[in-house]
DNA sequence: AAGTGGACCTGCTAGC
DNA sequence: TGCTAGCAGGTCCACT
């Protein structure tokens, strides 16, 4: 579900509330996609520090070390002074005198870890291996083109799997590739160094968009302050299969591509 | 090493 | 109306 825009709107809707807060109790729901990693007592009377993103991960500092969260495909985290009586969804409240932080995730591909450092323990084997953040100077063309190169699988493919870059997901890949003229198939290293420039700054582009809008809500993405996302009214290819090109006029296509469904203009997207 | 496919889990919708 | 197959924003892991 979320991908960073939708993680990072999370992030700034709660972080200043949140900052200086101490947990008052923790309760857990289902499991979710890994044991919490403490137990849970050990995390109250502790008090929340900073909360910062890396790719689709928040990291939740703590006095003696913090929790790693991910949404997963549809989780999401809502922070109210007062908690409601948890729902059949709701997996993890972190209970403070400010209010209940829940992450609500009917899937449960989401997680909550606990680990002494952002760079130690579980955090640091999960972190381990994201590319660069989009916002990074040091993403760029030459950058990217460089990553590209000896890799075969399709552009698509490479963009999602966040080892090149981090934050792109099903939907902001396609709209990337759209935005740079690019079709989704095209091998890694068959991207020319003008190519990965235009997809680079279109990678960037389309986030930082999608970020002014408050993220994407398909289903029922919200953030913390339960608000919902417009950017799925800009999609220009995403969920569009059939439906004219904003651009060429030509006819959207859904293909699948490692399971996943890519959607894209033939006429304006080349290899 | 890189690429591929399966796995995790639930809810919704299109189609019969 | 009711059932079923297929699909959904992620990413780890095992295997070739």
């Amino acid at each position: 579900m979320p991908e960073l825009p939708e993680v990072e709107v999370t992030r700034q809707s709660f972080a200043d509330r949140i900052r200086g807060a101490r947990v008052q109790a923790v309760r857990l729901g289902k499991p979710l996609r890994w044991p919490l990693g403490c137990a849970p007592e050990s995390l109250v009377a502790q008090v929340v520090g900073e909360v910062t993103r890396r790719g689709k991960y928040l990291w939740l500092a703590l006095d003696r070390g913090g929790l790693l969260m991910h949404l997963g495909m549809s989780g999401s985290l809502a922070f109210d002074a007062r908690g409601a009586a948890p729902g059949p969804h709701d997996h993890f409240d972190l209970v403070t005198a400010r209010g209940t932080l829940r992450l609500t995730d009917p899937r449960r591909f989401g997680a909550v870890v606990w680990s002494p450092a952002l760079d130690r323990g579980a955090a640091a084997k999960l972190l381990a291996g994201l590319g660069l953040e989009p916002f990074d100077p040091a993403f760029d063309g030459a950058h990217l083109h460089a990553a590209l190169r000896g890799r075969r699988v399709a552009i698509k493919q490479a963009l999602l799997g966040g080892a090149i870059v981090v934050g792109a997901g099903n939907i902001y890949a396609c709209e990337a590739l759209f935005e740079a003229g690019i079709d989704p198939r095209t091998r890694g290293d068959r991207v020319s160094l003008a190519r990965c420039e235009r997809l680079a700054a279109a990678v960037r582009s389309t986030l930082a968009q999608a970020l002014e809008l408050g993220g994407s809500t398909l289903r029922n993405f919200r953030d913390a302050h339960g608000m919902a996302g417009e950017f799925q009214n800009q999609a220009r290819v995403y969920g569009r299969e059939g439906l004219a090109c904003v651009r060429c006029d030509g006819t959207i296509r859904r293909i699948v591509q490692g399971q996943r469904a890519t959607y894209f203009c033939p006429g304006c997207q080349r290899r």
